[in-house]
DNA sequence: GCGAGATAGTTAACATGTTAGGTATCACCA
DNA sequence: TGGTGATACCTAACATGTTAACTATCTCGC
């Protein structure tokens, strides 16, 4: 049992797993013209009526700024559609088009397959245990995590 | 024992946790002025004599043309130096500067005190586990596996 | 009602990611 | 030796990430 800290590059290490994982999805989004961020928005997007872009920028992880460009795009392809709010004019509701709905039954068999190509030769083992070491992490406030102290 | 598969969303999932991770670092990176970006160049190129931008790409997972700008802004920062190889002009060998040692022998006992930090908070098992799993994943040599057929 | 502060979303400026394609150089063989 | 293909790096064009600052709207207490 060492004392010894591992001070891996953890970052790092999810970055390329994740890159792995992604690059076994891309050549399907680039077949059918969508980016991974438009996917994220429109796998979730789907099965709702609508929703708020701060809603989205938490369920799909995006910084307010970037959301804004990318519905911009989306709406421009003619994927979602934006409304404002009656009652609260600054508030904005999306929704997916039906050409958005039809790219998602499209393209969303063609992921899954995907991912179970990946699982077939990753192990269900390994792959369910990465999935429940993310979901226990998830579950962290890590807000509540100090920082160190910055010189001056 | 089911056989439904989890169809989880990986890539959001590991995005998600790096984030949580990289917003304990940036105040000390931003702090310093140095991008997260510039920080995985600097650390590995800190304890070498030098490294081919090839070399750059592969250990701290840079596409070529992203690393060229990151590179250029890093040269322009003095906080790297760049010189043609003599007996391959096509190759370029980037040293670190006295500032750029300098930068990381300040910056990296603090991002190792933070990554303590979280460790204390999370617990070492769980950060152990996810390290494990991301060793044993890193192993697999991701691009043998299969595609999914693509619809013409 | 009104005015200070909060909130939702945007714009601006810059750095990086992604794809396609370009340039210079090199290795190798006819 | 000369030409063809491979290699290392770069540029271009566009989408996204990050921080700061801005606009419009709302809330609430006075």
């Amino acid at each position: 049992m060492s004392e010894t800290p591992l001070h891996p590059n953890l970052p790092l290490m999810l970055l390329q797993t994740r890159e792995e994982v992604i690059n076994r999805f891309r050549p399907i989004l680039n077949h059918f013209g969508v980016t991974e961020q438009q996917w994220r928005i429109l796998r979730v997007l789907r099965f709702r009526v609508s929703m708020e872009p701060k809603e989205i920028c938490e369920t799909c992880l995006f910084l307010s700024p970037s959301l804004a460009g990318v519905l911009a795009r989306m709406e421009a392809d003619d994927l979602i559609h934006k409304e404002r709010m009656e009652s609260d004019l600054r508030r904005v509701n999306v929704s997916v088009t039906d050409k958005g709905r039809a790219l998602v039954d499209t393209v969303m068999p063609l992921i899954r397959a995907q991912y179970l190509l990946i699982e077939q030769h990753i192990g269900r083992e390994t792959l369910g245990e990465l999935c429940a070491v993310l979901d226990r992490l998830g579950a962290y406030d890590w807000e509540a995590i100090p920082s160190v102290a910055l010189p001056s």
